[in-house]
DNA sequence: TGTATAGTGCTGTATATACAGGCTGCACGT
DNA sequence: ACGTGCAGCCTGTATATACAGCACTATACA
């Protein structure tokens, strides 16, 4: 098989520079261009001695990043037969939830946002209160939309004292994914799944009637100094539902 | 720190003798301790070098054995200090989906099961005709109680091709999960969540009111020949919920 | 023409080894 | 008495090497 190995040499090495592991880079290079359609489902990756080959590193590295690759569900290895980009059936719950706009991307529809409401608020009797020194919260809540049905209300509580100051203008232009969990070393996600009935105000942002049942998704972060955020996704049941898939790599 | 490795090192050998991966049997020996009891929640593991010695085996094997673990939230590492056992907050979503026992038994209550229906029905618009060459499917139906309450309506269909013979007469005594998994290598599991009003029957047989949203998972599962099960959890959104958290070994 | 067999490429697993970097406690010095 | 520095333990990562097992192919032989 004719593999572009330069190409792909070239876009590994530029990963370098901080100390990111070689494994982990070895994953975004073979993520990004499968992210990005330039490997499409199916298609064969280079096998393990070829990547050792064109990258210059060791097989047990190589190999580290496939498995976890592989355990991701991003591609799928057969032993005897080679290494393969996964079909994309769904993002798993937990990837859905995080980024419902490349999934609505994905869908072949149009993403937009519409922002309700954004202010520093008291943090009584909300979770920060207990459990951070804070007594300000930052609150944000917008509505996604899949074309001009809205499907998701995102309610954030972001604690003020994980916010850089030349960001706090501006606290919604950052997901707590893109940007916090590189400023703030995160150290624990809980996430909690109910089926609610929308309040009145949640129903009237969503466009639904108020009998209609929602999904709920809490995902709450905490540094190791405290709690940084609690996001709540609000779905209407009719309209959304988490999927997820993973693949097994055959008998075991 | 005092380990009693020579017990640990008989629990392992007694693991040997299949062509089970060494780092498989080291990860099961670990576990086993840590869901029975025997290691408690922030007890420390004993470290790479101690397990290396004491089972005979290379630090790589170790590592991968404990890093898997880790991964999947059983221990919390840190660089310099050691490993030690998770805190058992909640099981994570897909681990609670799959034994309601253990988390209701676990929460301090009793846990019971209600036969509603056991039946042979024909595939008839079910997902098994387009899927999978039978025309006949076993469907079971159980409600789960937490104590006297009801929190969960099992509703399960079955292939019956992946049934063995001795197990024909009452199909209802294994999970897809204790037995099928060891029987019939599963290649492929889908999950989805959604919210939903329940039907009449199933609000009767949770005895909640019909406009009370419920938690609706349904888990299918595909061998390499087909369709194996399809199982489908209603839970009253009031009384259950999903909920999962994982730890982060430290800055990334 | 059909069947067996050897060969090749691939992933899965295990070992030995090495260095980097974080954390803790002890010894030494002030 | 106190704190400062360093040795030693711990995990994180990377390499080189080896053998086993699976899948496919090409060759040899009947």
């Amino acid at each position: 098989m004719l593999v572009d190995t330069a190409a792909l040499a070239r876009e590994f090495e530029a990963t370098g520079g901080d100390g990111t592991p070689v494994y982990e880079r070895i994953k975004r290079v073979i993520g990004a261009r499968i992210r990005t359609g330039k490997w499409a489902e199916g298609d064969r990756l280079p096998s393990e001695h070829q990547l050792v080959t064109a990258l210059g590193v060791s097989r047990m590295t190589v190999n580290r990043a496939l498995r976890e690759l592989a355990d991701g569900g991003t591609i799928v290895r057969s032993m005897g037969v080679g290494s393969f980009v996964a079909e994309t059936k769904a993002a798993s719950p937990l990837l859905e939830v995080r980024n419902i706009a490349d999934e609505v991307q994905r869908r072949g529809h149009r993403h937009s946002t519409r922002l309700v409401s954004l202010a520093a608020e008291d943090a009584d009797d909300r979770p920060f209160a207990a459990d951070s020194m804070t007594d300000r919260v930052y609150r944000s809540v917008i509505v996604h939309f899949e074309d001009d049905t809205a499907i998701q209300l995102e309610d954030r509580l972001v604690n003020p004292a994980f916010v850089p100051e030349y960001l706090q203008q501006d606290f919604t232009s950052f997901t707590p994914n893109d940007y916090l969990t590189r400023v703030v070393p995160l150290v624990r996600t809980e996430l909690v799944i109910e089926a609610v009935l929308p309040t009145d105000e949640q129903a009237a942002l969503l466009g639904i009637e108020p009998h209609e049942p929602c999904l709920q998704i809490r995902r709450s972060t905490w540094s190791a100094e405290g709690l940084v955020s609690v996001v709540r996704l609000t779905q209407p049941g009719a309209r959304s539902r988490l999927e997820g898939g993973f693949e097994t790599s055959g008998a075991r």
